[in-house]
DNA sequence: AACCAGGTTATAA
DNA sequence: TTATAACCTGGT
């Protein structure tokens, strides 16, 4: 058990922000599984109580997954300082964080993701973990880690097709084909600047500009992207009277506007909007 | 019984 | 270059 000192996280807005699919709430807390190990994670006061599985270095892996050790009071007021708005919803979002996700895991959950809900997501991901990732057993209970890059590659269409992942297998295996021939993909694309990787991830059948952002924001810590869904698109952009309702055009708008924030400026449009209703 | 969900591709103008 | 249909599946 380590005890870290919370700072200003929200848990309950970081975990359920539609960013992570394997978290669940429990008794007391939240259990999520990262890359290598299960946590459970308890909001006190002033600390966070964490438990794992896997108790080595918990300390430090547990702040960068949180991104505790960011500065998000500087990125705040520089976001509020762009536009009323911003500057309004901002004060709801405090304690939102980015997190810091295992980059081949966000690579494929966020093709898996395209026109498909958290829900679905989340048990299809579920479903392939228990099939062929490592099982863990923590207070008594199963869990499966996200199955790991090699194991992937043993893995037919027709075996993902019957998890009901439907016409995104293919995209997955054509992926995970682009990983087999370049070596180190994943290293070069988190070396790369934004819209290099942007375009590099996009050459790959199945990941658009959506899903490229995402993996981006969520997996290589690059915060300087705008991923916009049909949410989104739909219920916040109705602030912006001055931008058209064209992708490429919000977009840009976003991106010059928000500048090397414009991910987090996204996240927060989309928890604070989504709390209203 | 259509229609949609935190998209992308292929095809057509 | 921009617009629109089709796509797997599970839920309303």
């Amino acid at each position: 058990m380590v005890k870290i000192l919370k700072k200003d996280i929200d848990l309950e807005s970081t975990l359920f922000s539609g960013q992570c699919f394997r978290v669940s709430k429990c008794k007391e807390g939240y259990i999520t599984i990262l890359k290598d190990r299960v946590v459970f994670i308890k909001e006190e006061d002033k600390y966070l109580i964490v438990e794992s599985s896997n108790e080595e270095n918990l300390k430090e892996i547990i702040e960068e997954y949180f991104d505790l050790n960011r500065d998000y009071d500087s990125i705040n007021s520089f976001l509020s300082l762009q536009d009323a708005y911003m500057k309004e919803i901002i004060k709801k979002c405090k304690g939102f964080k980015i997190l810091k996700q295992d980059p081949f895991e966000m690579f494929i959950s966020y093709i898996i993701s395209q026109n498909n809900n958290v829900k679905r997501i989340s048990k299809i991901i579920e479903i392939i973990s228990k099939k062929y990732g490592e099982k863990i057993v923590f207070k008594e209970e199963e869990y499966y880690l996200f199955p790991k890059e090699e194991v992937f590659f043993n893995v037919s269409e027709e075996n993902l097709k019957s998890f009901g992942l439907g016409y995104r297998a293919k995209y997955i295996i054509n992926a995970l084909k682009v990983l087999k021939e370049n070596n180190n993909f994943l290293n070069k694309i988190q070396n790369l600047e934004t819209s290099l990787a942007l375009k590099e991830l996009m050459k790959i059948k199945g990941i658009g500009l959506k899903v490229a952002s995402c993996i981006l924001l969520f997996g290589f810590e690059k915060f300087d992207v705008f991923p916009i869904d049909t949410w989104v698109n739909q219920n916040i952009l109705k602030n912006y009277k001055e931008i058209k309702v064209n992708y490429k055009d919000i977009k840009e708008f976003a991106e010059k506007k928000y500048k090397n924030f414009s991910g987090v400026a996204i996240q927060y449009m989309f928890h604070s909007e989504r709390n209203k209703s």
